[in-house]
DNA sequence: CTTAGGG
DNA sequence: CCCTAAG
């Protein structure tokens, strides 16, 4: 609409600009206004202002609960700058995820402002229930809005002890974002990305998106029990889960551990906060570390974070709407091993999906804010981009290898979801419980008409051989990775409980080759219409294997577009046009689903982050490559015809306004190939041919543009006050 | 953030 | 497409 206001310029010809672009364009013009507006509105104005907002806020938050389908727009989490949607957020965070993403939230507060505001008004809806839930253990830990890292500091906080120290946790779901952005820009600031939520706590295994990250908690034990005590216990008030949901919500994914099998059964009924806490891992003397764990089964308990038994039937919806998702999605059940393995794979696939939903959405000045992914981006870290493993899915035995690593627990094995909380305990010793961890993504390429079986085994081979090479564990301390393996924990600042928060886990590969971990992204690979499969086995991810699957019924059938490639660029930064529409529309289906994950990665993440990216990962390709397709050719020759070129942003509103994936940069960068298409022979031209009449058009416009600019450039040069007062 | 260019 | 310098 901007720019259609501002161009009269009807095309009968060429029309050049009147006024200097500021005053032309609507944005600038609009700016220059506002500021002016600004400038005239008093203290009083903006008081009213933000006491309006805070109406609104509150009266929207009691909304989403009970509204089947929430508009993620009322969060505002978005900010939106004007051709980002809203992004959807979900308020309700009944999973295991939701405790961390709150707790997280409280944090993320401390980390960014932004984010800050939107996310305690979704927590608050939940939160309300939850704080009542709670309040008898603390309320002020759980509170997003009181939550703080202060809050770590006072073990006390948790009646018992230990519980809701989690302090970090990263969430999974950013990492694309994270990695991208992070290699992009060597922001050094740390920023807490969340990762989503897992949704498996929701009960569906499937769907647990948690297996990203490595959460860390570092609290201090000031109980000499080893055994924490989960705040649970008194779980019965609070926590009411519903059965079915409470399945899935094992983070951890004891592969073949009695104990954590036994962990599920606990959990449900007295974890409070589930996913915060799933394994306690106390550790051991050596200065290793994670040697030892302790055993999670009975002991273990997870934070069920949240709900209450008001909150009940939103569970249920939820669950139900998550069912049916997972069931789109062919997810359907987390079994052993290769299935495990294999639903992982679909899980990601489904996270991914979420995860690029939300980051359609999500301006993309927010998804700077993921900048900082936990993990991920640091040099040698694996990158997990997308896939994880969830913790209840076992890795097989590579994985478990690496998990060994880290625990001799076998019972610990799967590498995801570990939580690891430190403790400080008497006798000085660090217990740290590692929630989980993430696991490279895979890529694997499978014809489609692969059986299930022969995918399996390109699953397990894909595991097998990104373990193959050996994993090692890296810590990263206040963002910066903890190079000296001498040091003592003591030394290095560990020891103390404020240090957990700055303190993450990763598994590296052992050789430096880990192109494939690095360069994985993500294992959802759902072809999209306009998306030729070919795209999707693209270099761009050096993946041990490459995936491409088939994926339908994961989107509306007539949406089904989600490419592989989509999901991969979304991830760095923009969302295919396609999937943006299926995004909203499911996110309006199943908010709390989808959202949810969203939220984690915007805000949650508390991990420290690799300052700067490596060098390799840095150079990784972003985004997939998207030819144009002659119809977009030919509305880019349109809009460049009457806006003319260096105006870029205004072309991509008028034209390429729904295409998320197309920016201003992309178009301008096509017009570019075009005239260069357009000058060279035909048989010189590759890909898709354009007809010969846009390139003629593509000349005749850009010798147009090009002259107009000189001129304008002229008479600046010689009569610069005529140019000013024009 | 946008542009403009080089890679 | 990526990356960056400039504005």
């Amino acid at each position: 609409m901007v720019a259609q206001n501002r161009i009269n310029y009807g095309f009968n010809g060429y029309q050049v600009p009147k006024k200097p672009r500021a005053a032309r364009s609507p944005r600038k013009r609009d700016t220059l206004q506002r500021s002016v507006e600004n400038d005239r509105m008093c203290a009083i104005d903006l008081l009213a202002t933000v006491a309006a907002g805070t109406l609104l806020q509150e009266k929207q938050n009691p909304i989403i609960p009970s509204d089947g389908s929430p508009k993620k727009d009322q969060h505002g989490f978005v900010k939106e700058e004007d051709e980002d949607a809203n992004t959807p957020f979900k308020a309700e965070l009944p999973n295991e995820a939701s405790c961390d993403k709150r707790l997280q939230h409280g944090f993320v507060k401390e980390a960014c402002a932004d984010a800050n505001k939107p996310l305690k008004a979704e927590l608050s809806d939940d939160g309300s229930s939850e704080k009542k839930c709670f309040s008898t253990l603390s309320s002020q830990v759980y509170d997003p809005n009181f939550c703080s890292k202060e809050n770590l500091h006072h073990p006390e906080i948790d009646g018992q002890s230990c519980i809701a120290s989690i302090v970090t946790s990263s969430s999974c779901s950013e990492r694309f974002v994270t990695d991208n952005m992070v290699d992009r820009k060597s922001h050094s600031e740390m920023k807490n990305i969340t990762s989503k939520v897992e949704l498996g706590s929701s009960g569906y295994p499937d769907c647990n998106d948690c297996n990203l990250d490595v959460h860390v908690s570092i609290v201090k034990d000031e109980v000499q029990n080893s055994e924490k005590v989960p705040i649970g216990t008194s779980v019965g008030m609070c926590c009411f889960e519903d059965p079915v949901d409470e399945k899935p919500q094992v983070p951890v994914n004891l592969g073949g551990n009695a104990k954590l099998s036994g962990y599920e059964d606990s959990t449900p009924h007295n974890s409070l906060f589930k996913g915060c806490d799933n394994v306690t891992v106390v550790g051991r003397d050596d200065d290793e570390n994670f040697s030892g764990c302790s055993h999670p089964s009975s002991k273990t308990k997870t934070f069920r974070s949240k709900t209450c038994i008001g909150d009940q039937r939103i569970r249920k919806r939820l669950a139900s709407k998550y069912r049916k998702v997972a069931r789109e999605s062919k997810h359907d059940t987390l079994s052993n091993n290769v299935d495990r393995n294999f639903n992982t794979v679909y899980s990601n696939r489904k996270n991914s999906y979420k995860r690029q939903l939300s980051q359609m959405n999500i301006p993309f000045k927010k998804r700077k804010i993921f900048d900082c992914s936990s993990t991920s981006n640091s040099n040698g870290y694996i990158r997990n981009d997308n896939t994880y493993y969830s913790t209840k899915n076992d890795m097989n035995q590579g994985v478990s290898c690496s998990s060994a690593r880290i625990r001799k627990d076998p019972g610990m094995s799967s590498l995801e979801g570990y939580h690891r909380s430190a403790l400080r305990s008497r006798d000085s010793h660090v217990k740290l419980r590692i929630k989980s961890f993430r696991v490279p993504e895979l890529f694997i390429e499978i014809p489609e008409t692969a059986t299930v079986a022969s995918l399996k085994i390109a699953v397990m081979e894909a595991v097998t051989t990104l373990l193959r090479g050996g994993l090692r564990v890296g810590m990263i301390l206040n963002g910066k990775k903890l190079r000296d393996d001498s040091k003592t924990l003591l030394q290095t600042g560990i020891s103390h409980d404020n240090a957990l928060d700055a303190l993450g886990f990763t598994l590296e590969p052992n050789s430096s080759q880990s192109l494939p971990l690095t360069c994985a992204k993500d294992s959802l690979h759902v072809p999209s219409a306009d998306m030729p499969l070919s795209l999707i086995g693209q270099p761009s991810s050096p993946a041990v294997v490459r995936p491409i699957q088939r994926i339908q019924g994961f989107c509306d059938t007539e949406h089904q577009v989600t490419s592989l490639s989509n999901i991969v660029e979304s991830e760095h930064d923009s969302a295919p046009s396609p999937i943006s529409t299926i995004g909203e529309k499911r996110l309006t289906d199943s908010k709390e689903l989808v959202t949810i994950p969203e939220m984690d990665t915007e805000g949650l993440a508390v991990l420290p982050v690799e300052q700067k990216p490596k060098r390799t990962e840095m150079s990784q390709r972003r985004r997939i490559r998207r030819p144009f397709s002659v119809a977009e050719v030919e509305a880019l020759v349109e809009a460049v015809e009457r806006l003319g070129t260096g105006r870029w942003r205004d072309v991509k509103l008028r034209a390429f306004d729904d295409a998320k994936h197309r920016t201003y940069v992309d178009l301008k960068d096509k017009w570019k190939t075009l005239v260069h298409t357009a000058r060279i022979s035909p048989q010189q031209r590759r890909g898709e041919p354009v007809p010969q009449e846009l390139l003629d058009r593509v000349l005749t416009a850009h010798a147009y543009w090009s002259q107009q600019q000189q001129t304008k450039q002229h008479q600046l040069k010689h009569h610069p006050e005529t140019c000013l007062l024009l």
